[in-house]
DNA sequence: AGCTATTTATAAGG
DNA sequence: TCCTTATAAATAGCT
């Protein structure tokens, strides 16, 4: 139907390819328009062009979903990939669920909570867990008490001049003070600090072993706490 | 196109209707797959008759679903009822998941691990924690001996007739003997004997720490506290 | 995007 | 459903 029949087979002429599409594609939806009106058919037509343009006609406006969905359904087809994600998913769901619950279950009874459904054979080993963790966590304090007080002897060391400096009186620069003040806490930014001061509100915390005495010489009592820093040999002013 | 021009509208006549239909549809798809072939284009049609019948046309055979999935992927849809429960499930699964990362995190402490993750401001809280569930542990296995003590204590009350009796050698019956048995024990069903058994293979637990009544002679109490091992009815020399 | 000669689709009928 | 055929419709090639 055209000057002269054509071959069917693709149009190599990218120009003439293109035309053809606009035209037949503009025939092809109103044909499949008018079979879905006069006979009553649903129909659904989708067509990307070749640069991947999308052309879509559904006998039923804006209701390609519905009709894809009959089509799946009515082909016992599914979806590709989405269906066996889908599969997987529900799994992996299930296995979070359980993975959920039984960590819900375990963490209770370190909260002291639900000691009722422990079996009884159960409860020295908890026992000794939290016995175990205590001892860690006090471990752990301590640890970090040591720390702090390796950069204390440290920082003391490194600005004892400019300590002397200020305590005789002579004035030195807000801001070169100041300088010390974020070097020292530089190291744990604004826990140590924090640290400290829980540690003076709570005398009874294992911590209380290890707080700072003022009224023993602190230079003394750090030395001790880290003798190998005395010969450190990045230290700057030794 | 025809011996007369027909008005685009559904056709009443139902087996003119089915004729066009039968038709216009083997047009439809061969102009379907013309242009699929002239112009390259990647092309769906699916066609339900108003009996419901499918035909169908995809210009990469048997590739349907993968041309929906394009579809569904350029035009931003979604197949309407499983794709939300999808949705849905992705997002539950998120939740899930940093539900349990967030419950093993909040474990890992109360194993002693990842300690150094902790705000230092925070490992007190922790240490009070532990030591509270342990208390409650304890206090837990204390109240359980209570328990059992109690037990044991009302039931040689009540039936030291009847270990007298038994005791003396003369045969119960097996069902009434029985019965004390499961009287003593449905208090705590199966966990009572396996406790009593655990105590016994393991002196130095529980039952040592217990504030036992005093007045009760623990050893005598112990006896007591499995007569069915002394004249169990299913023991076989007896 | 129009035009139009020509091909193609199909309505009506068998 | 298939065949036939007159006719409507689609469109290839051109502008």
């Amino acid at each position: 139907m055209g000057r002269g029949k054509i071959e069917i087979k693709k149009i190599e002429n990218q120009t003439a390819r293109q035309v053809t599409f606009s035209k037949r594609r503009t025939g092809l939806i109103k044909k499949t328009r008018e079979l879905s009106i006069l006979c009553d058919a649903h129909i659904g037509l989708i067509v990307f062009s070749a640069t991947g343009k999308l052309s879509e006609f559904c006998s039923e406006q804006n209701r390609m979903p519905q009709l894809i969905d009959r089509y799946l359904h009515t082909n016992g087809l599914r979806l590709p990939d989405h269906h066996d994600d889908q599969e997987q998913l529900h799994h992996e769901m299930e296995l979070l669920r359980r993975e959920t619950c039984n960590l819900e279950l375990r963490l209770r009874p370190f909260h002291g909570h639900d000691l009722a459904s422990i079996p009884p054979n159960e409860l020295d080993g908890l026992e000794r867990q939290l016995e175990h963790s205590v001892l860690k966590v006090r471990e752990r304090k301590r640890r970090m008490l040591e720390e702090d007080n390796n950069n204390m002897y440290r920082w003391l060391h490194e600005h004892r001049a400019a300590m002397e400096f200020q305590q005789a009186g002579i004035d030195t620069k807000p801001g070169e003070y100041q300088q010390f003040i974020e070097q020292l806490q530089c190291y744990k930014p604004g826990e140590y600090q924090q640290f400290l001061e829980q540690q003076q509100q709570q005398p009874n915390s294992v911590l209380q072993l290890a707080t700072l005495p003022s009224e023993i010489d602190p230079t003394y009592n750090l030395q001790l706490a880290q003798p190998n820093l005395q010969n450190d040999p990045t230290a700057q002013n030794d």
